[in-house]
DNA sequence: AACGGACCAGACCGGTGGGTCGGTTCAGGG
DNA sequence: CCCTGAACCGACCCACCGGTCTGGTCCGTT
């Protein structure tokens, strides 16, 4: 049963590279012998495993983006009291330029749901959903703050995630070339006003 | 002197249908016969015209694009007393879907930007140059509003027209297919909440 | 040893699309 | 009336890239 061994073992290093170079360069900028060359493989090697290009990118989407996106913005919102600082960090987590070989995979999200837009409606779901995962999320967390009174009550939850993925998303656009330090801490400073605004007030008294 | 007009004319016609595919499919996936069919004419009067495709998109962000953005999210901000609402109508108003004929110029800014960038760097700073523009303006009109006593003393005016922009830019990626008017109103509403944050008290005496 | 199948190499094919080039039309000036 | 040059046509070239196909290698089984 080593030969399932090796298929993994081949897979997962095409996956890997592809996503790296894909985030980096744009999946239709991105020919299949970028990516093989780099590992030292042949088309043969490739289509042994993946059927088409598109299969390919589907495997990667769902294996790894999935999992980065869950790990950095759903996860740590679970286990927590005060929704809106956990928000806020995770937020600021994945705003977080790849440090060293590891990418920024917070990032990647805006580039690929444009790139896809229009072009290929099928990946183009697969990403939504991905993101819909996000909002489903932020929104049963922001709701249960409210319940435990550190969100005000007239908040629209759904609103509110809609417009803290919505500022995220473009803070990607923004922050494409210079690794602009500034510009996260200006996005976080503001996202903090805003959220000061949908904060619960603690009446004092 | 009629060639100088019957010029400028095929260079408006081709330039106009342009901008109207290459935002409904994409720079790169719109090959140059998919503009030239619908205008009935040839690679050889496109290249009498352009040097290049590449040169044929940079002159259209410089004679159309601009000219969007600055009439829809610039130049309104210039006349009016309270700047806070004035961004808002502007903002609103670029995210309407085109009607009828017309596109939704605000919109496609975030699309080719993430679309040029790290593939044509030249494309990408003309767009980038754009966006500066409008935030130069928004800080602008931010501090004035600040002298004027509209917004709070404390506010860090680069820092909200960075996150009014990316927000701005964000709800591209989020309303991309369904024209759904719902994420509209819920990105207006929670800009409001985070306007209010940051707009000066009036200090009820 | 022999067989079979998983794994892979790389030449090849076919469509696509940017760009070229020789030729054609037509308006205007001498 | 001819000649020049701008505007335009469309066949062609060529590089690129996704996908196919033939054949070879390695490993486990019998």
């Amino acid at each position: 049963m080593q030969m399932t061994l090796k298929r993994r073992e081949t897979m997962h290093r095409l996956c890997g590279k592809g996503l790296e170079i894909f985030n980096e360069k744009g999946y239709y900028n991105t020919s299949l012998d970028d990516i093989l060359n780099e590992l030292s493989l042949s088309k043969g090697a490739f289509y042994h495993h993946f059927k088409s290009k598109e299969d390919y990118f589907i495997n990667i989407v769902q294996n790894l983006i999935v999992q980065k996106v869950y790990a950095l913005l759903v996860e740590p919102l679970n286990h927590c009291e005060d929704p809106l600082p956990a928000i806020l960090e995770s937020l600021e987590n994945a705003l977080e330029p790849g440090k060293k070989n590891e990418m920024a995979y917070g990032f990647m999200l805006n580039d690929f749901l444009t790139e896809f837009n229009k072009r290929n409606e099928e990946i183009s779901n697969h990403l939504k959903s991905i993101l819909s995962v996000w909002e489903v999320n932020l929104v049963s967390v922001l709701k249960r703050g409210k319940v435990d009174g550190h969100i005000a009550r007239h908040v629209d939850c759904e609103g509110a995630a809609t417009y803290i993925i919505a500022s995220f998303l473009g803070m990607r656009s923004l922050m494409m070339d210079s690794t602009n330090g500034q510009l996260k801490y200006q996005y976080i400073q503001q996202l903090k006003q805003y959220f000061n605004a949908i904060a619960a007030h603690k009446v004092a008294a």
